[in-house]
DNA sequence: AATGGGACCTGCGCGC
DNA sequence: TGCGCGCAGGTCCCAT
């Protein structure tokens, strides 16, 4: 499910609900989700703890306790956070002060739940690149300049950029008119340019609007997204381009469907 | 350095 | 109707 829009979602929720909340209880329904340490010390080492911090860096959810104690979420594909009352088919259920319940949800326990000392020497938080809007347009181009792969798995590429995903990288591409079969390197100044600007404007969409609910997808309050109802490519095979009504395209990049205009992305 | 395949998982929709 | 296959918002690991 979750890029960078979604998880800031996530974030920006958490703040208004959990912040100075204090875990009461914790219910593990699935084991195999809690990848750091077992079961049971990542129960013990996060009961009774108070939520001082909700941090989020690239796809990755942080929910820091006190000044050495870090609950790390990574919801990969299928994972997703609940807000309320206790649900059922929760994978994990922390107890929160006031009553009310955040339940982990994750269909294809694909997602990672770590209780850790810190977050920043994580090997996977260590290896990734800039966020987004950290990134200025020239050394964007620099990155671009010294790569020879295609520019849409470099996009998704968590080492060069981090947060974007598969969703947004099509939709950056579409908007910016670029091929994603391009190879970086290969595109000119003002390709780059636009390409800059549609990757920082459909994630701020993403974020303006909550997220895409393509699927399970939901935001903490249960809530789907608004932003898949304004995607304009991802999802749309066969379906007339927006911009020029020529079928989209639908091909595998690197192992992902990708879908594009061939009329109007060159 | 870049690409392709498989692994991790479950469940959906599609074609036969 | 029922079954098998491909596919799904992510990342890692191996081989070439």
């Amino acid at each position: 499910m979750p890029e960078l829009p979604e998880v800031e979602t996530i974030k920006r929720q958490l703040e208004k609900r959990i912040l100075n909340k204090k875990i009461i209880s914790i219910q593990i329904n699935s084991k195999v989700v809690i990848k750091e340490p077992d079961a049971e010390s990542f129960k013990n080492g996060i009961l009774g703890e108070t939520v001082k911090e909700v941090i989020r860096r690239a796809k990755v959810l942080i929910i820091k306790f006190k000044k050495d104690k870090f609950l790390i979420i990574h919801l990969r594909i299928s994972g997703w956070l609940l807000y309320g009352k206790k649900e059922d088919n929760a994978r994990v259920s922390f107890e929160l002060s006031g009553g009310n319940f955040l339940n982990y949800m994750d269909q294809r326990l694909l997602g990672e739940l770590k209780f850790r000392s810190d977050y920043k020497d994580l090997k996977f938080i260590k290896s990734l690149g800039p966020e987004p809007f950290d990134i200025n347009l020239e050394d964007f181009g620099k990155i671009l300049k010294a790569k020879k792969t295609k520019i849409k798995p470099l996009l998704m590429d968590q080492k060069v950029i981090a947060g974007i995903g598969n969703i947004y990288a099509q939709e950056a591409l579409f908007l910016a008119k670029i091929d994603p079969k391009t190879i970086a390197n290969f595109l000119k100044e003002k390709a780059v340019t636009n390409l800059y600007k549609s990757m920082l404007l459909v994630l701020n969409e993403g974020i303006k609007y909550k997220g895409s609910s393509v699927d399970s997808y939901r935001n903490l309050e249960g809530e789907k997204g608004g932003m898949e109802k304004r995607l304009k490519v991802y999802g749309r095979e066969k379906k007339p381009c927006l911009v020029c009504q020529e079928p989209i395209k639908k091909i595998s990049i690197g192992g992902r469907g990708t879908c594009f205009c061939p009329n109007c992305q060159k």
